[in-house]
RNA sequence: GGUGGAAUAGCGAAGUGGCCAAACGCGAUUGACUGUAAAUCAAUUGGUCUCCGACCUUCGGUGGUUCGAAUCCACCUUCCACCA
């Protein structure tokens, strides 16, 4: 059995634990059962969801038993650390959706399946529901008191904040936690909470709920939290949230976000991300080092991720629509690639009478196309060479026949090096 | 309430009767270089056209003076400063 800990060590996935020699000598003596908590606040996970799952994933692959925890129940209240507003309720309908959704995604990255110790998906609704009021408060909250929760980082900071304040609700929220770990330490042995820093409060009170109740020690590791070079906040664009979801998020455009990881962030992002060995990350980090133009390490972090989530054959289709929306040539292209490029790109359509005859005037359809915002600013954009057709740089004296149109519909317009556009003949 | 001053393109800021579609700076767009980065250099930056030229619409608003107004006059609107 590999050494977890010296592997999450390497990876910078290690933050802290609780008894560090205490959880390492019970790693050492055999497999145990583990658990991570996902929110479902929407029906679909995305990049910063990434790291406790392969976390999870990487204990797995070391034997361990992990267990995935959907919060039906907590993800009605709201978990109030790293959040500076009270949040929304959600119906219990959104939760139950947005499980289901999850559970799917949840399969690409964890094995249910092994006979050895294959991953679970729970639901803390199905034991959280049926504990009333009273017996929740004598059973749990007399463990924990209001001192401690006082104390913590994610409600201290809400205090403070006299505008917004927090609510009894969320004030609630890390008791559900606590009573989530100690619920699975006596149904299902879990020994370990894993998790990211913010939710350390969280995860310690469920440590001292266990050990009160059941007199039995249990540990709580967490894991940094993901942040860009500049420490904003990872798994945002400025088209917002990356998700893993391809219907949210397009593989070109996931593809894509991961090749655009800075240079600084990138053999991070490897470590975490990535199943690949030292050895490989190492090279590439020495690549990097010794050619960064070629962004080796970002092409290699971007495949590994897209064919994770998307499967191969959605990376094959990303690597060409990104070979085609940097200037590449449409040689050999077929429609169903086209299509995906289609996708991502401003569709308009035109009236295929236009280009009958002597054709379109190029600049007129570049401002169809939204590329420009006058005619005279296309024929500006025309004479200094920005503007191409089907990825080929127009003469702005060219017309626009229907020769011109890709498999008998497409006009693909392109200004500058990344503003597309596509018109589509009807 | 009083007295001065200001309002110009995406922003900042020149321009005080014709040579003004309006200097300059920033920003933006395009090109070269490049790594889908940064920096740098160049071009463009109200609109239309038959585009080396012409026309149309713009300098807070409305009217006026003039052959001609961003520029002068009147009124209006908004903002700023100082004084109460």
């Amino acid at each position: 059995m590999t050494d977890i800990l010296a592997e999450l060590d390497w990876r910078d996935l290690y933050a802290d634990s609780t008894d560090r020699d205490a959880l390492a000598q019970r790693l050492a003596a055999g497999p145990l059962t583990l658990y991570c908590g996902f929110d479902p606040t929407a029906d679909s996970l995305h990049v910063g969801n990434l790291v406790p799952l392969f976390a999870l994933r990487r204990f797995q692959l070391a034997g361990h038993h992990p267990i995935v925890l959907a919060g039906g129940a907590t993800g009605m209240v709201g978990d109030p650390s790293g959040k500076s507003d009270e949040r929304n309720l959600q119906t219990p309908d959104q939760v139950a959706h947005n499980i289901a959704a999850i559970r799917g995604q949840l399969q690409k990255f964890l094995d249910f399946t092994t006979a050895q110790n294959p991953a679970c998906l729970v639901n803390n609704a199905d034991w959280t529901a049926p504990v009333s009021f009273l017996e929740f408060l004598r059973d749990v909250g007399k463990h924990i008191t209001v001192n401690t929760m006082v104390a913590k980082d994610s409600v201290r900071s809400r205090m403070e904040e006299r505008s917004s304040g927090i609510s009894f609700t969320e004030f609630s929220y890390m008791l559900l936690q606590g009573h989530d770990f100690y619920h699975l330490r006596k149904t299902l042995k879990c020994e370990l909470q894993v998790g990211a820093t913010d939710q350390w409060g969280n995860i310690t009170v469920g440590t001292e709920l266990t050990r009160k109740k059941l007199g039995v020690t249990v540990w709580g590791l967490v894991f940094p939290l993901l942040t860009k070079s500049d420490g904003s906040k990872y798994g945002k664009t400025a088209a917002g949230t990356v998700w893993l979801d391809a219907q949210r998020t397009s593989p070109y455009r996931f593809y894509q976000f991961f090749v655009n990881s800075d240079d600084s962030d990138v053999i991070k992002l490897l470590k975490i991300l990535t199943f690949l060995s030292r050895d490989e990350i190492t090279a590439l980090e020495t690549g990097l080092a010794a050619q960064p133009g070629a962004r080796g390490a970002q092409k290699a972090l971007a495949r590994e991720m897209t064919t994770l989530v998307h499967g191969p054959e959605a990376l094959a289709a990303a690597l060409k629509a990104s070979e085609i929306l940097f200037g590449g040539s449409l040689d050999g292209v077929t429609e169903e690639i086209f299509n995906d490029v289609v996708g991502e790109v401003p569709t308009l359509d035109l009236e295929r009478a236009k280009l009958d005859g002597a054709g379109s005037a190029i600049a007129d359809l570049v401002v169809q196309a939204g590329l420009a915002p006058s005619k005279g600013q296309a024929r500006k954009d025309l004479d200094a060479g920005g503007i191409y057709l089907n990825n080929v740089r127009a003469e702005h004296t060219r017309a626009v026949t229907p020769a011109d149109l890709l498999f008998g519909k497409y006009l693909l317009l392109r200004k500058g090096k990344r503003s597309y556009a596509v018109l589509v003949a009807r």
